[in-house]
DNA sequence: CGTAACAAATGAAACGATTCAAAGACGAGT
DNA sequence: ACTCGTCTTTGAATCGTTTCATTTGTTACG
């Protein structure tokens, strides 16, 4: 009664062998009306719960997912797990989210961990360059889905956005209310970075006089963007952008923070800002913030679907899924310079 | 070399015995320097990696400690959560999160679960009563702590801070800058959120004249805020409170973007309001949003030493930590009505 | 009455790691 | 040469399930 029960103390208790018990819980057609009330009520009585690990052994694989993302912390990747959560439970499956951090080492952990869960599939937003990682593990039967990545078909799949068509977007709409002097506010580590600021950058070439400067930021949370705030802040004023675009709404906010602080700096009129993402709180912040909204349910959602095409060809067909990201405009960019 | 590699190929490739590998794994001391190196290089070659659920079978116990939190989309447990986990990882366990999202269905899945899973503890802040529960759990050898809930001491440990202080913090500083007519929302079926109303109302009580009004919101997320301002907006300006407290950040947001909306009302002149649980974006709000700072990742670290202690005493001790709310005054409060 | 057909229940084998008592190897001391 | 002690290695037993070939029990039919 105090310490777990087993299998075998329900089959002594009930009367019966511990394979009855099995199919009771597995196949209940196969017993009969009679032993399977006995059985069940043994189970009952003796606070017989399932060992997970036992059953996972026997099977060879566990019912569980793993995903790892770069930043729980922020709206944009908590959405997705929840979607995928989700989606996952609708499949009896269960979700483990593991947060790098945007640290290599941190994914490396995570990776080595859900190998060893034996963990179904494996959701994937890289920080490191994990490809042969992924092929591997493909080979051992684990398939993987990336995540906000656009993947090579023919290695694995992938659900992601456009992330230049949103970075062109955004620049375009800079460069469309009349600024010129643009900066990029990211860590271009990232592969989803680069595309957005080379999507950027794109904008940038077809508009005459346009420039765009890239300000490294340490991270892609809010910290991190009230730092890079804090140096334009300190700029004179004639060496300050006209506008920014952050790579994420996070960073956005940061920034926000730090100019509308300092009461010196005016958005939209002195420096235009816009993020990316659209989190819930782009909506309500000092000044809204326009912003380029990413399909997060269907992203978390799509990734599922995905991992399990993936599964039921063995991991040889791959597919992926790109999204079409949207521009929110809102006060932030309102407006033109002057 | 295609499918995964168990202990005993990686004996029978190196030549030694299975337990040997399991020494060179565990107790690498106790294999000679030869050896050690021969079965590293078979493991290295054959890219064996540990199934953790055989391990765990027959450890009895797995390296995993569930935690349920109400709702992961929010700032200030995905910060509880981070610190957690930091703390577990330093401690060799993995923190596995469950997000009831405020449903006590959900909320008695993940602890099905987490019991089939036989997690070295739970950290749980509760939706229903799990009181009953938790016992049951305890004595199955499985230690529990509650957190952001205060628990009797003799039952189980928790990790909480003082609500009620909170709650009567805030109210009081509404009080003070000269309001009377106060409403109160959020979900008073949650203990937390019933804590801080009634602190309020103490602080109401002790202040002449004034009253307080409970509008019961739908959730405590942004959405739910939202309509409840939309609600607010249509009253008839008198009918309306001089001052709001919502139970927690997101609410108060949501409550701020219904109200900014429609131009009508002003902040803080018309309608003050107030937030707990100071989430990074409520400092970056339309109108700087005052707050109750609660020091999370001190709840995230203290619940893992907690439960520590708990595994360390056997179940039997146990201990209740509170800290104490701040009161943090921005904008959204400032100045007095009128 | 014999037996075929089917349903229900049985229990040993397997999954992959860890543990531990026992065996083996080797050198030092007598 | 023999014994003792230390260090290494061995391999069977174990954890709690699920699976599946067998056995047992029951009913139907010729």
């Amino acid at each position: 009664m105090s310490q777990t029960a087993s299998i075998k103390d329900v089959a002594t208790h009930a009367q019966v062998a511990v394979g009855t018990v099995s199919n009771v819980l597995n196949y209940p057609d196969r017993v009969s009306q009679r032993t399977k009330e006995r059985v069940l009520k043994s189970i009952a009585e003796l606070g017989f719960v399932r060992n997970d690990a036992a059953r996972q052994l026997r099977a060879g694989q566990s019912r569980t997912i793993g995903l790892i993302v770069l930043d729980v912390g922020n709206p944009f990747f908590s959405s997705v797990a929840r979607a995928a959560e989700d989606a996952a439970t609708a499949l009896g499956s269960v979700v483990l989210v593991g947060d790098s951090g945007q640290d290599a080492s941190r994914e490396a952990h995570y990776m080595d961990l859900f190998q060893e869960q034996r963990v179904q599939g494996l959701l994937i937003s890289p920080v490191g360059d994990v490809a042969d990682r992924i092929d591997t593990l493909r080979e051992r039967g684990v398939p993987t889905v990336l995540v906000d990545q656009l993947a090579d078909t023919d290695r694995c799949s992938s659900v992601s956005v456009d992330d230049q068509e949103g970075g062109y977007l955004a620049a375009r709409h800079l460069l469309d209310t009349g600024r010129r002097r643009l900066a990029f506010v990211g860590t271009p580590s990232i592969r989803q970075v680069a595309n957005r600021l080379s999507g950027a950058q794109r904008a940038v070439a077809e508009a005459a006089g346009a420039t765009i400067e890239v300000l490294d930021s340490a991270g892609q949370t809010v910290l991190a963007g009230r730092q890079v705030g804090n140096d334009l802040v300190e700029r004179a004023p004639g060496e300050r952008p006209e506008a920014v675009f952050c790579s994420n709404d996070l960073l956005a906010l940061g920034v926000m923070q730090s100019l509308t602080m300092l009461r010196t700096v005016k958005i939209p009129e002195d420096i235009a800002l816009i993020g990316y993402d659209d989190i819930d709180f782009a909506v309500s912040a000092v000044v809204p913030l326009s912003s380029i909204r990413q399909p997060t349910e269907a992203l978390g959602r799509t990734a599922i679907e995905l991992l399990a095409e993936e599964q039921e060809s063995g991991g040889t067909k791959h597919r992926a899924v790109v999204f079409t990201p949207e521009l929110v405009v809102r006060q932030s960019t309102a407006g033109s310079p002057n």
